[in-house]
DNA sequence: ACAAAGATACAACATTGTTGCGTTTAACAA
DNA sequence: TTGTTAAACGCAACAATGTTGTATCTTTGT
């Protein structure tokens, strides 16, 4: 499906911002950080607090998951079809590595057991593993 | 152990500042943000720069681990005694309240099964699970 | 008690993120 | 296609969190 009718299915006006923003993290492995993205779109036309804005609408409408790297920045991705429909499901883990910064989304089956005390609704969830990635340890 | 035996066995020197610091935290079962520290002394004098550099020097020395919250703000607590010996082994989730902020350590055992891709290596976890606690439940 | 090393306090700054509001753009219906 | 309305944009101002540099003061070890 193209960026235009992920939008629409979602009941997100169709602006060149979101577009943008779309087609940016579109395909990546990788969940972006606001710098990174002011980063790639420094030659085009995109306003900071638009891109916030942008961001937190995906979010909202269930398009993309926020993660907080161990440094407190908040990361962006995708988030996989199976979210389409409503509630964000995407507990998997993410892991940040301190050399390079990048953020990777861990598609495989991590999972998280755990025992919630008593009396405690669980809402969701971010797990951020952080060590080296592939590419630094080599 | 005095707070004192405990700063003089890490290494660090024993200063006002530290051992208030190490006071507030001790036999907490929540995790506190700076804001939240701030607050604590706020009859007393401590400076805000002066207790992000105590917390820093706490959390190098194995004393203190940091967990970051979903808005990406820091809270601190004491490690368990487990991680007296030099590296830190909290692995353990947290979970935050997203009505009354509280970040709770989940001392039980919560764990984290996952397969890290080739050539990953992993130095530390974050997690943090998200919801409403007990008393914001009810 | 003294010298050296380390911690503190203040100012200045950087980064990340939010809010308000006037202007522009998109959606939808005539 | 055009006009109306609601939404999104862009700018300014601000708030919170965190860092760095430096002079002064405190702790440590002799």
């Amino acid at each position: 499906m193209d960026a235009t009718n992920v939008l629409k299915e979602r009941g997100l006006s169709v602006t060149s911002s979101r577009l943008q923003v779309y087609e940016a993290l579109h395909g990546e492995a990788l969940a972006f950080s606001h710098a990174d993205l002011e980063q790639k779109f420094k030659r085009k036309k995109m306003d900071r607090i638009t891109l916030y804005r942008v961001l937190n609408d995906f979010e909202e409408a269930g398009l993309v998951h926020k993660v907080i790297d161990p440094g407190g920045v908040a990361h962006f991705a995708l988030c996989k079809d199976g979210c389409l429909h409503g509630h964000h499901h995407d507990h998997h883990a993410h892991f940040n590595c301190q050399r390079c910064h990048k953020m990777f989304c861990l598609d495989t089956d991590s999972q998280l057991s755990f025992k919630l005390p008593r009396g405690f609704k669980i809402a969701g969830l971010n797990t951020v593993i952080y060590g080296t990635c592939k590419t630094c340890s080599a």
